[in-house]
DNA sequence: TTCCAGGTGGCAT
DNA sequence: ATGCCACATGGA
């Protein structure tokens, strides 16, 4: 058990159910119980005000070395949110209404090759069946990560597995059109890996993957588009949330809705939103389209 | 029954 | 370069 006091901007509610990630489920406590870096682990916010955004922070299932190593960086520990919520309030009237709305997002630095995968699957699709696909996967295919709280856990399946499979093999996931998108892009990623000449890099998943997250943006975007399944909008995604790129804007139907609703602009006139993005947000343009989504899902329920 | 969900590939202009 | 449309699946 790890724990961390004074952690400022954060709340569980909005980061983890804010549609960045997958495989984060809501215990009878409010914690969250997740798997990531092949172990599953429960995180616990309790702020010291009631209803406030400031407050200790502990992780169960980890020490301070792994802390150190990866959960920091996952949750967006060392960047100062209450800097960027008050540069982009003033920005706008919604933008500083939404960030009200979502006041504990973070964006999360997930692992490029399952956020690759997860927002392949996300497409035309909405976030229960999105989980339960991935739910599927890593129990059909992902390695065997241990029991906690009661539970059989799964790692999320290696690139270089399900490059090997079938669209028969993955038909009891209901995955749909899918499946032929994910089969394909995992042989292209096993295949550049190959190419790339690192043969002795024990970890197939992330050698090109990770060499992307310290590439630029305009390099990301361009990869990842290559890829089968991956347009504008899902390589954005996983530009934002697997690879550090925070002024990323994806758009999708809901940032569609936002954009039409609450800034009158034509639904369909996607070049429009992307250029009010990088022209009024800027460097942090993916952190406040994160406010918009949670904001505009909010207003719906 | 029809519509919708964190869209994209393929094809016709 | 742009505009349609099919694409699997399950919940509302």
């Amino acid at each position: 058990m790890v724990i961390r006091e004074n952690i400022k901007d954060f709340n569980l509610d909005h980061i983890f159910d804010c549609g960045q990630c997958f495989r984060w489920n809501k215990q009878q406590n409010g914690s969250y119980t997740g798997i990531a870096f092949g172990k599953p682990v429960n995180i616990n916010f309790k702020p010291y005000i009631e209803g406030g955004f400031e407050g200790r922070l502990s992780i169960d299932n980890i020490n301070e070395a792994e802390f150190n190593e990866h959960w920091k960086t996952y949750l967006d520990l060392d960047k100062d949110y209450g800097h960027i919520k008050s540069a982009l309030a003033k920005k706008d009237l919604v933008l500083a209404e939404a960030i009200q709305s979502g006041q504990g997002i973070r964006i999360l630095k997930q692992e490029p090759w399952e956020t690759l995968i997860s927002f392949i699957i996300s497409q035309n699709n909405n976030i229960p069946r999105i989980k339960k696909c991935i739910e599927g996967l890593c129990q059909m295919f992902g390695l065997p990560a241990g029991s906690f709280q009661e539970r059989d856990y799964f790692a999320f399946p290696e690139a270089s597995v399900l490059a090997q499979l079938t669209e028969n093999d993955l038909a009891p996931i209901k995955l749909g059109y899918r499946a032929k998108y994910i089969i394909e892009t995992a042989k292209k990623i096993v295949t550049d890996n190959f190419d790339s000449g690192n043969k002795e890099c024990v970890d197939v998943r992330l050698t090109t993957l990770a060499d992307l997250r310290r590439a630029d943006i305009v390099t990301g975007y361009e990869y990842l588009t290559s890829l089968c399944g991956v347009g504008p909008k899902v390589a954005n995604c996983i530009l934002l949330f697997g690879m550090e790129k925070y002024n990323s804007f994806p758009i999708d139907v809901w940032v569609r809705r936002v954009m039409h609703r609450l800034y009158h602009m034509d639904e369909s006139d996607m070049k429009s939103m992307t250029n009010y993005a990088s022209e009024n947000f800027g460097e942090y343009g993916g952190i406040a389209q994160q406010y918009l989504f949670y904001h505009i899902r909010q207003l719906e329920k």
